[in-house]
DNA sequence: GTATCCCGATACGGTACCGTATAGCGCCGG
DNA sequence: CCGGCGCTATACGGTACCGTATCGGGATAC
């Protein structure tokens, strides 16, 4: 790792327009593939990110690896950032499109509870390797990021702190619950028609009012 | 490892009396030990079983590990058979005793939710390694035990199956959330207070009549 | 008191990683 | 057109495991 030059100051998971542009010129890898690389191998499981495995699914050796990242634990961290953002802020500020509570609250079920894309990263980082000790601050964070939404979720249906908090917590245990069940009970929620009806109950459970 | 002689069909995790007399005669180890060991280590994590640890951990050196078993996978598959009837059997034949339906699910909630001495271990196979492929086809067979189990209580509340499929799913969606709140926001719920509270409001609303 | 069983010590070869060092190639700017 | 920048290949030494083989010693059983 050399690295003389320039790179940004890193938190930032996403690159700029002018960023993107002046990606690929030559048929080198960048750090944002190579970490993009790493997050989608994350779903893997936490393990399976190891560098020369990196190098191996990108077709190079490990050689270029350590120009752009100081060891494993760096290309993780990056991975895992990008993943935070796209678990908080970004999931947050499309509910926040909704003006009313309720709505939002439906919609963040109907949202979360029908894994996207992202699901299989999502299941393998949360309900997967929440252990790991480079996974758990992140976690931390993401769960009290998420947590904080749902109480202020909770209140904005006129429900004191104490009661808001209960029911946050009760939403996002059931929501984890259902990543876990993902991998200790695949089958069970496998056709679409099941887990509409179990969305539809914990609808009915989950919203006091 | 040789083990010519006697060893019992293996999938019993626990010993007969006669059994417990014998040991310890010698200053050796015994497959239980080892066993027993291991499945203290995998409240560490799973990676964090290791036969050269264990060694160490017992302050041995691998040598006798090969007489007792095949290889990891064996003294691993042992510890987590012995977890399997903890987690299953035992716990169920607990609840069973109560006449009542309704106060068995209130003494679930109560037992499940305060985690008693093998929470540790609870807590790291179930929300911590989930996903190792070792841990996933029990983890598969105990959660399907257990919701199984639920589904017999609330049907015996007088709920159809599809209802009580949803509750069962429901309860131990949150339950497995509270063991991934262990880890992932260990300080919220730290206070037997705030605790209490919870438990009383996920009583309320996870029992329907 | 001796044989046998149980189990630990030691040593070995193999695998999969890690991180470092160094040399080389293509491309782009001057 | 050429030097350096960006990236890669190769090679190396180190660690932590795995599983195997073999020797040895203490306890027990007879």
């Amino acid at each position: 790792m050399r690295r003389p030059t320039s790179r940004p100051p890193e938190p930032s998971p996403f690159r700029s327009i002018e960023d993107l542009r002046k990606r690929h010129r030559g048929p080198g890898l960048s750090a944002e593939d190579w970490a993009d690389a790493a997050l989608w191998s994350l779903a893997e499981g936490v393990d399976a990110l190891s560098v020369e495995r990196l190098a191996r699914g990108l077709g190079v050796t490990k050689g270029g690896f350590y120009w752009h990242f100081k060891d494993r634990a760096d290309v993780l961290q990056a991975a895992l950032a990008r993943w935070e953002q796209l678990a908080t802020t970004q999931f947050i500020q499309q509910l926040e499109a909704l003006p009313d509570p309720k709505q939002r609250l439906h919609q963040l079920l109907a949202l979360t509870f029908d894994l996207g894309p992202h699901g299989k990263i999502e299941v393998a980082i949360v309900a997967g390797a929440a252990a790991d000790p480079h996974i758990q601050p992140v976690l931390a964070r993401v769960s009290q990021r998420r947590l904080d939404y749902l109480v202020k979720l909770y209140r904005a249906l006129g429900l004191p702190a104490r009661e808001a908090r209960n029911w946050a917590l009760q939403a996002y245990s059931t929501y984890v619950g259902l990543l876990h069940l993902a991998i200790a009970s695949p089958k069970t929620l496998s056709s679409s028609r099941a887990r509409a009806d179990y969305v539809q109950h914990v609808a009915r459970t989950l919203i006091p009012a």
